[in-house]
RNA sequence: GGGCCGGUAGCUCAGGUGGUUAGAGCGCACGCCUGAUAAGCGUGAGGUCGCAAGUUCAACUCUUGCUCGGCCCA
């Protein structure tokens, strides 16, 4: 703007109200964010949230229990977001939303830490005292509590820190014992075997992640099993081959499984031995080449069709068990890939071979001890050597030896390469070997149905969010076998059961029952020991006659049973149950959501929750999954003290976490974006509002159509949000609050009103019901936006009420829903149209330089003259109607204060009426 | 290998029961304002709706196959 010398302009920015506040457009929320945090806690924002919220309609999110094992990763942070948001909103509406937070503390992983620690002083974990290894257990799980916690609470998770339930408090111990103890005493619990990992060396079971694979080579044997029984009778006589590379499990073989889709053929030596064999069609090849000699295929015969053959084993002659035939069973895991079609099955060693067995009433043996030998008194081989020595194998070995002396060994070789499992630690070689396990049984009949019975029930009685999680769930449970509850382990809650030596059967003594948990009450999972069996046992039962079970809990009936020690047990008195909702990530359909449902379903007929609410898996920007050797990952705690928590909220409030989601740079980027637009947004509301008070207030009838379009805008928002919070729809939610902020206020209120706001008087009407509705957009949206940027909404709360209580104690605000106006809706709907129109004729203007502002438009266009001033909505000079669409450079003089272009403006830089009234009245 | 799920503009997301030129916000480019100023306003350019067949008068929307990615299993 050049100003003349010889007429000075007269400047009025002095006398122009503009939006006055300390708030910074800069956030600093890293800086900001501990302050606002530590102001919480020094009031105990929780329990006085508590005590505000005392005897209002509760909400119940049962918090499900990470494990306490390394530090926060972005699934947490995610997975607590929208925890705190489900809190926040449900408070929001008014609700009682307590939020105890937990934590799974058994297990695994962390004896390994701990053994680790062991290691490096040189220790001997075998050497230590189960009770001091399981104390050390105990202190390592407490120390990561405490540090997750922390981290926890800076991302603004609203808790109660103070109280979290952990599954290692000799409570949750007591009533997990308890739990299991009501299977017990229910008849829902049997010992049976099942395979498992097992290592001779370590003499344990070990996990899939203790298992390492490493390429090694092995004798491979081929063995005949002559067949005594068959209905096709070429078969009689001949021999069914069998390969394998574990030699060792031949004494226990009970079984022969064929491919019922398979094509075999029986056939003799091209050097004929007198001998017909029976092999697949597609391995006749490989298995000459074992036997260095070619095989002529004599007959063919289809995989169903050898259905009722038996075999014998070739060691038959030792008589006993040796003797008794074996069937030949149809096994869909047979395959062409390798060996000889026909596959060998020692059901005490293999997964295939034991449910197939199984499923033909044929039970494991128990031939092979823990360190690896067969049994003493095993007819063949008994106390030998350990399966997993090669000499034990080898094609010169016992096994191979005695099997070439009967006539049943074919070929054997010591050469085949693949992969094997070993122990991660030891490095040694691991078996599959049956052990006893307790099971719960899911198809076990009772008064009430078999567990899976119930538990299909209460999934169809139970709310999935989303839909599609419950086929998920459905899926799994029909499918699944019988839960194994038993670990060979130190750091778990003991499965306290006296077996009968005589009968098998576990005691069931209420009487006894109690007194043991009273002693895990009293003393954690120490209590379960030898030196204090006798006492639980009391007087009526002899320790002599029983066997105490040594076995500990899976972590998931731990954390299965946290809906009874957390929300049934009453000490956390704001806590009931069933939960409204379980909300954690969907790996946990199989995990937490199934035990817990499995767990409450066998004790309590239905499931611990009314709801489940499922989140995915946060990928890279690129949408493969993090991970710490692609070197890709996204530490929350990094992000928070780079961005701040605000910005981690946003992005988890914006993606769409039912599915799986991403994080990267450009993606934070944006949501840094969004969170300076709505941070601008509540800037202006401060600054506009400079001043307001309840005196200045305008009754919405005396309001102009805009200020009243507003709120009807703001209303129909309104009901969106709370639809939103109530399908837990967060995305939507902040979705449509970063939409109104940009195109309803920000590019369309706040700009047509910038002139009212700057310009008009103090007292002028249409001012105060600006600032009226200013108010009640700034008490609506510092509500709404509360739950997702806790922190920045407490700041901009105290921005404006710097004595008033956090912002957090808010209830859903005061919005009317009779301000919705369908009508007013529709004819400002097209004036919107008309004014985009508008935009898009000015715009060339603009672009020519012809014009600056679009102050200097006056615009035409054909529309009919309605009651609202368009110049106004426009924000041009003046509008014509009734004319062909058109925008002209007006030639009225510009207002010196308002800068408007009107025709009352003498000269630029006069005043205007409006102006000259203004600042005369001053 | 099996079960379940997903792939719409650079980014984040909308797109009942198939039907005119596929939408929004952000970002980007360009222009304006300089009294929300490391802010505000406007205009515009961006998509063969993962790929390929099929059903249909008509498919982003239905079917099949493939591919990429994810969770859970084996």
């Amino acid at each position: 703007m050049t100003e003349t010398p010889d007429s000075p302009k007269q400047d009025y920015r002095d006398s122009v109200f503009l939006p006055k506040t300390d708030f910074p457009m800069k956030a600093g929320l890293p800086q900001k964010e501990p302050g606002i945090l530590k102001r919480w806690q020094a009031q105990d924002f929780y329990a006085e949230l508590r005590n505000r919220r005392r005897g209002r309609e509760k909400f119940i999110l049962h918090d499900g229990p990470p494990y306490a094992n390394g530090d926060m990763h972005i699934g947490h942070a995610l997975n607590h977001i929208l925890k705190d948001m489900v809190v926040r909103t449900q408070t929001l509406l008014g609700k009682d939303a307590p939020y105890v937070p937990g934590w799974d503390c058994h297990g695994l992983p962390i004896e390994w830490k701990v053994e680790e620690q062991y290691r490096k002083k040189k220790r001997n974990k075998d050497e230590v005292p189960a009770q001091e290894f399981r104390a050390e257990c105990r202190a390592y799980a407490q120390n990561w509590v405490d540090t997750q916690r922390e981290q926890l609470k800076r991302l603004g998770i609203n808790a109660d820190w103070d109280n979290p339930y952990l599954t290692m408090d000799f409570q949750a111990e007591a009533t997990i014992v308890s739990e299991l103890l009501k299977f017990a005493e229910s008849g829902q619990l049997y010992r049976g075997a099942k395979p498992v990992m097992w290592s001779p060396v370590e003499k344990t079971a070990l996990a899939e992640a203790e298992i390492e694979y490493e390429d090694i080579t092995s004798t491979q044997i081929d063995v005949a099993f002559e067949i005594i029984e068959s209905p096709i009778d070429a078969l009689k006589g001949a021999y069914a081959v069998i390969w394998t590379t574990t030699p060792w499990t031949i004494p226990v073989n009970q079984a022969i499984a064929y491919g019922p889709d398979v094509e075999y053929r029986i056939c003799r030596k091209r050097q004929d031995d007198g001998r017909q064999y029976i092999v697949g069609l597609e391995l006749l090849g490989a298995f000459g080449a074992r036997l260095g000699d070619e095989l002529v295929p004599l007959k063919a015969i289809k995989g169903s069709d050898l259905a009722g053959t038996m075999v014998r084993h070739p060691m038959h002659a030792l008589g006993g068990f040796f003797a008794k035939p074996r069937p030949m069973l149809a096994g869909d895991f047979v395959t062409t890939d390798s060996g000889t079609g026909l596959v060998h099955m020692a059901p005490d060693h293999g997964e295939d071979d034991f449910d197939l067995c199984k499923a033909n009433g044929i039970e494991p043996l128990f031939a092979v001890e823990g360190d690896g030998k067969y049994r003493a008194d095993w007819l063949w081989l008994g106390g030998e050597g350990s399966v997993i020595n090669p000499k034990f194998n080898a094609p010169d070995g016992p096994i191979c030896a005695a099997l070439h002396e009967a006539g049943g060994l074919l070929a054997a070789s010591a050469d085949y390469k693949h992969s094997y499992p070993h122990s991660w630690r030891s490095k040694a070689k691991v078996i599959y070997r049956c052990t006893p396990q307790w099971f719960v049984p899911m198809d076990k009949a009772s008064a009430d149905g078999a567990l899976r019975e119930k538990a299909m029930t209460a999934i169809s009685q139970t709310r999935w969010v989303p839909e599609k999680g419950q086929n998920r769930i459905t899926a799994m449970v029909e499918g699944r076998p019988d839960w194994v509850l038993s670990r060979q382990r130190a750091w778990g809650v003991p499965i306290t059961l006296f077996v009968d030596r005589k009968s098998g059967q576990y005691l069931c003594d209420a009487g006894v029952n109690a007194r043991i948990i009273a002693g895990v009450r009293e003393m954690g999972v120490d209590a379960w020991s030898d030196e204090r069996a006798q006492a639980y046992l009391g007087s009526d039962y002899a320790l002599a006659d029983y066997e105490r079970v040594t076995d500990i809990l899976d972590v998931w009936f731990d954390s299965g049973c946290t809906h009874a020690f957390v929300l049934e047990s009453g000490r956390w008195p704001d806590l009931s149950w069933p939960a409204d909702l379980y909300l954690e990530g969907s790996d946990q359909h199989r995990g937490w959501f199934q035990s817990s449902l499995l767990q409450s379903c066998g004790t309590r007929g239905r499931a611990p929750y009314n709801a489940v609410l499922t989140h995915g898996f946060t990928m890279d920007q690129k949408g493969m999954k993090m991970s710490k050797s692609l070197g890709n990952t996204i530490n929350p705690l990094d992000l928070m003290r780079d961005n701040g928590a605000d910005i981690l909220r946003l992005w988890a409030l914006t993606v769409d976490f039912t599915e799986d989601h991403r994080i990267g740079k450009e993606i934070l980027a944006g949501v840094s974006d969004q969170y300076r637009k709505l941070r601008n947004t509540f800037r202006y509301l401060l600054g506009a509002l400079d001043g307001f008070s309840d005196a200045e207030k305008v009754a919405v009838t005396d309001m102009p159509e805009l200020e009243r379009y507003m709120l009807h805008l703001l209303a129909d928002m309104d009901a969106k949000l709370k639809t939103a919070v109530n399908d837990f729809d967060f995305n939507s939610y902040v979705r449509l609050l970063t939409e109104f902020c940009n195109e309803d206020l920000s590019a369309f209120f706040f700009d047509i009103r910038k002139d009212c706001l700057y310009c008009d008087a103090a007292t002028d009407p249409k001012r105060m019901a600006y600032r009226t509705v200013l108010d009640t957009l700034f008490h609506a949206l510092v509500r709404y936006a509360a739950p997702v940027l806790v922190f920045t909404s407490e700041e901009v709360w105290q921005t404006r009420f710097p004595d008033a209580d956090s912002v957090h104690f808010s209830e859903w605000p005061d919005v009317n829903a009779g301000w919705i106006d369908a009508k007013l809706s529709e004819n400002w709907l097209s004036i919107r149209g008309s004014r985009m129109l508008a935009n898009e004729v000015i715009e060339p203007m603009r672009r020519n330089k012809e014009i600056g502002s679009s102050l200097e438009v006056e615009y035409s266009y054909n529309g009919d003259p309605g009651e609202v001033d368009l110049a106004e909505i426009f924000i041009v000079s003046a509008v014509h109607h009734g004319r062909e669409t058109s925008a002209v450079k007006t030639t009225n003089h510009k207002c010196g204060r308002c800068w408007r272009h009107l025709p009352q403006v003498v000269e630029d830089g006069a005043l205007c009426g409006r102006c000259a009234d203004v600042v005369g009245g001053e």
